[in-house]
DNA sequence: ATCCGAAAAATAAATTTTTTATAAATTCAA
DNA sequence: TTGAATTTATAAAAAATTTATTTTTCGGAT
């Protein structure tokens, strides 16, 4: 049962990214590259709208109208403009909410799910480091909004670094948290696990280093 | 050494209960009632903000940049459960953590405690000599506010020189400590460690020579 | 049986430690 | 005071250790 999400937005390379953002992080989408394109596709099927601003031929404000009287879905306005208020007008025409470009992958999608949402708790849930997001109570961590699937023991190791951040968690720390026993001197477990995590952390993020090895005594966050 | 909490809440009988919550469990507070109260009141003194979203006056965005730019410190967020789109946005900017309103005591002192370490050790686990700052708990050093990275050797001479500032460390008693054997007469090594851990030092601070050489014994700090 | 994650093993890479060599400083005796 | 002996300082090398990564193996869950 996934939530079908409807693009409105005329520039060809932003719509078709945010449909591989938005396929990717589990929804439905529909594209539409005009107002009016967007407000003849609109239907039942769709969960909410997602609306460029600056579009050609109607007015925003118009296309909001319209496409709320055919079906009231909540609807995340995309805009450069600054300008508060125009933010007031559109508010009050039934616009839900607003990012302004550019905004963050990650940041469009807490607001797309904080609109779709049946429990908002989950997000207090959730510690936060540079770009990465880790919900404590689904298990889920994403990066620069992309999600990324760690194992069980990924995730504890994941989740101790980031509730100790700017501290070195020393080895034999780790494995009591995160293994429940003390390592064997020679164990490699540790560092393959390590490795793993950034391994997957540098498929959405290549650019930053997160964590930092401190030799002979373990590891911890980079500040 | 208390830890000082400043709490940024507009409702005068919230911000009374978190103060008489906080105190009770070891914490100092200050109290501001609205956001530029809360920046113009914060200073260095203070380790931890809690903030009120909901505020009178500037957004919670802008009090947080402000915040952050006079002094760095955790920012935990409380915030009613309706603006749940907005918190991306302040992880963004900042914000570290978030409790939802209305939240428990218990849950609020442990995001307290886990984003301030207060770990009573971690301070007393730090030793201080003159420009350098040596922190037992997570083997971090730094002179002049500079980190300084040490191997764990030179952390643990340093550390044991630290430990004894004024009484001259033997040899045998720097190998015992730091090596566990004793060593032979002709043995080079401690010498080459004691010549790394003063360039080191050398970095930050050219000045101050910190290590002396007692011949024939061994080392001391300088006074 | 097959799939998946964890552990183990193997290998590669990085860092630290020790050794070696040489220079510099200190002591002490003549 | 001088110079030989001793001790320390430093730099550069070789050796040892620790960590990183890939591959293989193992064992449980589906």
């Amino acid at each position: 049962m996934d939530k079908t999400i409807l693009i409105i937005e005329d520039d060809a390379e932003i719509n078709n990214m945010l449909k591989i953002l938005l396929e990717q992080n589990g929804y439905g989408t529909i594209s539409a590259y005009s107002g009016t394109e967007g407000v003849l596709v609109h239907n039942a099927e769709i969960s909410l709208i997602l609306l460029d601003l600056m579009l050609p031929g109607k007015s925003g404000e118009e296309i909001i109208r319209e496409l709320k009287q055919k079906h009231n879905v909540p609807i995340i306005v995309m805009s450069a403009i600054h300008d508060v208020s125009k933010k007031v007008d559109l508010f009050s025409l039934g616009a839900d909410d607003y990012v302004t470009k550019p905004f963050h992958n990650d940041e469009l999608l807490a607001r797309i799910s904080a609109r779709l949402r049946t429990n908002p708790d989950s997000i207090a849930d959730t510690i936060a480091y540079k770009n990465i997001l880790l919900n404590k109570n689904d298990f889920t961590v994403s990066c620069k909004g992309v999600p990324i699937e760690l194992s069980k023991h990924e995730f504890e190791l994941l989740k101790l670094l980031m509730e100790n951040p700017a501290r070195t968690c020393t080895k034999s720390m780790i494995y009591d948290t995160v293994w429940d026993y003390e390592n064997s001197a020679d164990d490699n477990t540790l560092n393959v696990h390590i490795s793993k995590l950034r391994k997957k952390l540098r498929v959405p993020d290549p650019e930053t280093e997160y964590i930092e090895t401190v030799w002979g005594i373990g590891y911890r966050l980079k500040k």
